[in-house]
DNA sequence: GCTCGCTACCGTACGGTGTATCCACCAATA
DNA sequence: TATTGGTGGATACACCGTACGGTAGCGAGC
């Protein structure tokens, strides 16, 4: 069985998702595959075309969930799929907004929110579109990220309030006790009880009411 | 003149500025200060405490905007300034969102943020609060995001477009042509002439609008 | 049938990274 | 003066991405 771009991507994604993106090297692709390390190079430019090359498998998974019959409905099911793509490699947010998407799945995906958003109210010319393209995406990219950063911090404090206290609590509840940052000691320890999706999908919809629902310029 | 920690942040941040989070090596910091890479480490306990030293840094100046007389004001500064930091440190995008930032700057910072959006009409209780907050961040994390990297590509590639049809050209208009992507195609040829600070302005009310007009449940 | 060239594969080597460890010096104290 | 403690530096290790040179097999031309 050769070797192949594809076999590569996979086993790549395979080790990134047990080990990170810090923890992914050539070197240990190569050797998963049973294979010396500048064999890798007969098939991929360098690493960072690698990572484009797994980026773009994540993006066929999102792209999968097709067109849905109102423009809203599509828009909502990729922002789902890319959230749980983001959840199920968490490295992809690592990278997420932080390069140029460009691999045909990636295309993809960008051509299909695009053509479900030129269809919704609010979004007149070209111009409206770009900003709501851009505000959604942002959003996405921001939340998806913010919420794997807070699993990853959450995973290695540990999840129960005492492994908490004890890592992250001496210096967090020592700043917080010092009574200059209120409102967030508040979040802190009467919020942290909600739903992620749920608030996702509620900000989501929040950001879809505001495009919307602009007053005609 | 002793070493110190702000000296050590002051002079990483002048090399991140210059050369990308990349090129930047604690050797690199060293030789800098004309010092032994070693002596950093009385210091500093590894490289990612350095950069957490460093995005702190940057929030101390984004904190300054302080407080304004109305939320929504003391909001648009507090994102407006944001962008700004990102803009003249562009590494500091890359770190937004990817790590909890705990240092005290972004703690007054988060706080600002946060008591101005509790005085925001339609944030009723702290499960309001907090997915405000979340869209908001998740806003502007996104959008400042996707603006270095866009900036960074236009740079690489030049921003005229001979450079760029020689260098993405050459794939991208391969792909734009295949007709697969016509919304994408769309706004790639007509779009790109918007002003990103307006855009971003303007996404950014859209938002606020969105969160505080949000219907009593 | 023999040789030649080409391709697919591989091992080694270089310059760089973060960091642990040990070592030399030097100033202050007993 | 002898000792000690701490400060700064050099060296070393494991690992990284990748440039380069070499080798084995194989099909094509004489």
């Amino acid at each position: 069985m050769p070797l192949s771009r594809e076999k590569i991507a996979a086993t790549a994604i395979r080790l990134a998702d047990a080990h990170g993106l810090d923890g992914l090297s050539l070197r240990k692709i190569a050797k998963e595959l049973g294979v010396g390390p500048m064999r890798l190079y007969d098939y991929v430019i360098n690493k960072s075309e690698l990572l484009d090359l797994m980026v773009d498998v994540v993006y066929a998974r999102i792209a999968e969930v097709g067109q849905r019959p109102g423009w809203r409905d599509t828009v909502l099911a990729i922002a789902h799929a890319t959230r749980d793509a983001a959840l199920d490699h968490e490295w992809f947010s690592d990278v997420l907004g932080g390069r140029p998407h460009l691999g045909p799945h990636a295309l993809a995906v960008g051509e299909a929110t695009a053509a479900a958003l030129s269809a919704a109210p609010g979004v007149r010319d070209i111009g409206d579109l770009q900003r709501a393209v851009g505000a959604l995406n942002a959003f996405v990219i921001g939340s998806v990220r913010r919420e794997v950063t807070e699993r990853r911090t959450a995973r290695s404090t540990g999840t129960d309030e005492a492994a908490f206290q004890a890592s992250l609590g001496p210096y967090l509840t020592r700043m917080l006790r010092t009574g200059r940052y209120p409102t967030v000691a508040r979040l802190v320890i009467d919020g942290a009880h909600l739903n992620a999706e749920e608030t996702f999908n509620h900000n989501l919809t929040t950001i879809l009411d505001g495009i919307t629902s602009r007053p005609p310029t």
